[in-house]
DNA sequence: CGCATTTTTGACCGATTGGACAAACGTTAG
DNA sequence: CTAACGTTTGTCCAATCGGTCAAAAATGCG
């Protein structure tokens, strides 16, 4: 039950286990995606990787083990874009910014999107080290800063945290939910417009809400 | 392969009948919002429910047939808070008694939010026809009205999709990262207070966004 | 080359899964 | 009582799962 550490300590690898690792990882990117943790199998994984199942096990231990593995790396790049968020910039220029970059992280990279919203869904069973401490420690931070310009009268007052929350959701939506977004979007409206559209919605509604002008 | 309608035609029902499936579908909506579809398991299900396996299969053909009704019954739930946007009320307060709907849902059916999320991230393989039809439907007529109302001037004009869309990612948000939102806000911001931290901020969002005041 | 190490594979295993089935049990109407 | 029908269960099965293992194949190296 102890959590298979492949990362711990620093291994010893030859160049073909690093690339081959690297292999499996980006088809267990595309499976686990797919059909979360426990519908994926180790079968499927190895198939995408393209090799057989006990070669796939000579470069990782365990199915979770991959599953970890991928979790650590994925959310360095999920927190990037919060990480860029400057308590020295112009706070609706950050923020729209931060809104802008989630947004294309929802585009560009909606597997790892879903990967991460599968395993909170279900509790976040393998991850909630890394959720009650980098993810946690950085929200805190930037909320910080985010309290710092409503004190400075900067941006309108409200919880930072809800704001931030908020950001996430209506962003990653956009990855988590595309089948139904498109289905209900339709193919005129669903295309390849639709982030476009949705960037332009909420830089509106984050700027002034929806109380008509006047 | 083919869909277990097991609604289709009304077939006769015995009380007993009657009873226990909504036992079993109160056990199966506690399992599968907790493991997902692949994740969950019969006799889990069928012990939640207080039956054996082969009791609980003579209720029900199949797995699947259990998590089809299931969430034919949950699309009505879903859909309601939506149906009730009505067209001749004051459109900023019909749309911020719709975000409370959504967010009250969120806070008591939790699980209803979680099964749906799970079913959409994998892609809706068992109810896609549901979220192309009737879904799509409710939205369209709704979206029609909120574009009324932007051409009579009485909210901003923007796009009414994404503003349904954007709804249903800030309060879903609550119940499917639940345990996220938790460990982010921590026991102190954390606790039962949270959803009315939560309608707080929403509302402010959505009526004047984050402009400062000036 | 020859040897050691790394990589790959086929065969296999125990556990779990969804589901089938017939027999047993309970209930009710005649 | 008893026949008919609805309900429940124990047992079983084939398929699939995650993972092991020993042996073969490939590779690196002096």
């Amino acid at each position: 039950m102890d959590a298979a550490t492949d990362a711990a300590r620093p291994k010893r690898r030859t160049r073909i286990q690093t690339q081959k690792r690297e292999v499996i990882l980006e088809a267990a990117l595309e499976v686990f995606s797919q059909h979360g943790f426990r519908g994926a199998t180790i079968d499927q994984i190895a198939e995408a990787a393209g090799m057989s199942k006990p070669n796939l096990l000579y470069y990782f231990r365990s199915k979770e083990a991959i599953h970890v593995t991928l979790m650590q790396r994925l959310l360095e790049t999920w927190l990037a874009p919060l990480k860029e968020l400057d308590d020295v910039g112009d706070p609706m220029a950050e923020l729209r910014g931060y809104i802008r970059r989630k947004l294309e992280m929802a585009r560009d990279y909606p597997r790892e999107s879903r990967l991460f919203a599968n395993e909170i869904l279900q509790g976040a069973p393998r991850i909630m080290p890394m959720i009650e401490g980098e993810l946690k420690a950085l929200v805190d931070e930037k909320a910080s800063v985010i309290r710092g310009w409503m004190a400075a009268g900067r941006i309108a007052r409200t919880d930072p945290y809800h704001l931030i929350f908020s950001i996430w959701a209506t962003t990653q939506h956009y990855a988590d939910f595309d089948v139904q977004v498109r289905a209900v979007l339709g193919p005129r409206r669903g295309g390849d417009g639709r982030f476009e559209d949705a960037a332009r919605f909420l830089e509106q509604l984050y700027l002034d809400g929806l109380k008509p002008k006047g």
